[in-house]
Order: C-alpha cells, then sequence, then structure tokens
DNA sequence: ATGGCTATGTAGCATAGA
C-alpha cells in the first residue's frame, strides 16, 4: 500500500497538478491539507473520474483537509476527539486495514503569539487523542503538515533557525512525545540524501537556493512501520508551474 | 535587508502562511 501526505496550499489552484500526480504516482491513499475549499466546492467530481474516493472537511480561506483514496474511506471522523475546534485541521477514516489520521497541525506564527499557544494546546490534545486511537486501531497512520522540524538536520540552516517557531523546543517536545506513543517517522527509516526538505518559502528563491525545512511527515504505527518499505519526499513537484509551496511525502509498505 | 512571495476575500489592501 502506498500512502501520501501534500499540503496543496489551495485545492483550487493545485487540482490538475493533482490529477497528474494521482495519475502518474497511483497511491492508494493521500492526505490533503489546506485544500481553503469549503465543501460544498469541493471538486469531487474531477476527483471520481479519476479514480478516487474522497472525504472533506473544508472552510473557506484558511485550513481545510482531505482523504482521496482508490477504495471508500470508511469510519470517518473529523476533528481531534474531545477537543473543540472551529478550524478543520483534521480528518481520519479507515482504507483497507489502515486507520489514516489525516492532520495539519497549527502553524504558531511565532513564540510570542497566541497562535503558539493554541499551537501547543492543539498538540496536547492531538497526543491525547492519539494515544487512545492507536490502541483501538493497531495499523494507523498519521500523515500531514505537523509544522515542526524535528531536528537540526530538517532545517537548512539550524542557526538561523534555533530557537523560532517550527523549531522551538517545546515544539520538538510535542512531536517527541507522538514518537513516544510508539509511532515511528517513516522518513527517517531509511538512509536519505542531506538537505532533505518538504517546505520551502516562496521567497527569495529558497527551493533553487536549498533553503527549506522537513515539517510534513507520516507517522507509522509500530506495526505499519515494520512492514514499510520505502519513504521519500517527491521534490520534483515544487518545480512546477505554480506550485504548492510543500512537495509530497510518501511511504510504501 | 522585519523584506522577499502566494492565495484568499473582496474591490484597496488586509491577513495568513512558515
Amino acid at each position: 500500500m502506498k500512502i501520501a501526505a501534500w499540503n496543496v496550499n489551495s485545492l483550487k489552484v493545485r487540482l490538475p497538478q493533482l490529477l497528474d500526480w494521482l495519475a502518474r504516482e497511483q497511491p492508494d491513499a493521500v492526505c490533503l491539507q489546506e485544500t481553503k475549499v469549503e465543501d460544498h466546492n469541493f471538486p469531487l467530481q474531477d476527483i471520481e473520474r479519476s479514480g478516487y474516493r474522497a472525504v472533506f472537511s473544508g472552510q473557506k480561506t484558511y485550513n481545510g483537509v482531505a482523504i482521496l483514496a482508490r477504495e471508500s474511506p470508511l469510519a470517518v471522523e473529523h476533528g481531534v476527539g474531545g477537543f473543540v475546534d472551529a478550524q478543520k485541521r483534521v480528518i481520519s477514516a479507515t482504507v483497507k486495514d489502515v486507520r489514516l489520521v489525516c492532520v495539519y497541525v497549527p502553524n504558531g506564527q511565532s513564540l510570542d503569539s497566541d497562535k503558539y499557544r493554541y499551537k501547543l494546546d492543539w498538540l496536547k490534545a492531538l497526543s491525547t487523542w492519539l494515544d487512545a486511537e492507536s490502541k483501538k486501531h493497531a495499523r494507523t497512520a498519521v500523515l500531514g503538515d505537523f509544522n515542526i522540524a524535528p531536528e537540526d538536520r530538517d532545517v537548512h540552516d539550524p542557526k538561523a533557525w534555533e530557537g523560532q517557531v517550527l523549531c522551538s523546543p517545546a515544539e520538538r517536545a510535542a512531536f517527541q512525545g507522538l514518537i513516544g506513543l510508539g509511532f515511528k517517522d517513516s522518513f527517517r527509516l531509511f538512509d536519505q540524501p542531506e538537505k532533505s526538505f518538504s517546505w520551502w518559502d516562496y521567497r527569495m528563491n529558497a527551493f533553487q537556493r536549498k533553503m527549506g525545512l522537513r515539517i510534513d511527515h507520516i507517522l507509522l504505527s509500530d506495526g505499519l512501520a515494520r512492514d514499510c518499505k520505502s519513504s521519500r519526499i517527491d521534490i520534483e513537484m515544487r518545480r512546477n508551474e505554480r506550485p504548492s509551496d510543500h512537495a509530497p511525502v510518501i511511504a510504501g509498505f
């Protein structure tokens, strides 16, 4: 089974790229973030014509998540259990024998922002909920835009980013807390090129200058991690015309 | 170089992203 996560930064703008990519990569399931589309405007017909089913939870302008899969996603659940949140950031569903949890973790803006406190509270709720979820579903994958670079090697310039949002000790501790629940960072199960990133700023030619961060992840529960055969980031998508600032991340098992 | 670029909502710019 091949699964992927991609922050599309507007599904409307990225739809042609998504359909091309689905035809080329043929993943069994894809989790999308930042769809920025309300449910009644979700491009379901185009996606179904490409051979995929979809479940989604969106809002205008911000956030929005979706799960696309060749087989119908079942037992769909919205949000983080026990956490009231108007922002559409999580959708979960079962595809084949795998529980997929699609997450768009808050950005946090800066350490002195209310949004940073919201991010940490959000991550705490996610952790509590995932602890219970992973006990209900032996084969669980948590995938999406975590907005956390877990280690210095996930940052193009660790000195410049030290202590900044996406890299702060509290955010990294929250990420390690998820690992502590029994999840593995699929990307690090394998040898990877140096300077492997999943996001590059639109500005200052950051992509061409390899100035990126690895903030999009696929976490696998122990059983799935044992079966995992590959994990990679499809950086070619960042070379497209009108690219998303994020590249898709992929895992196979 | 606290700028740089992109997308959205909405009709000039403001907000957010990371």
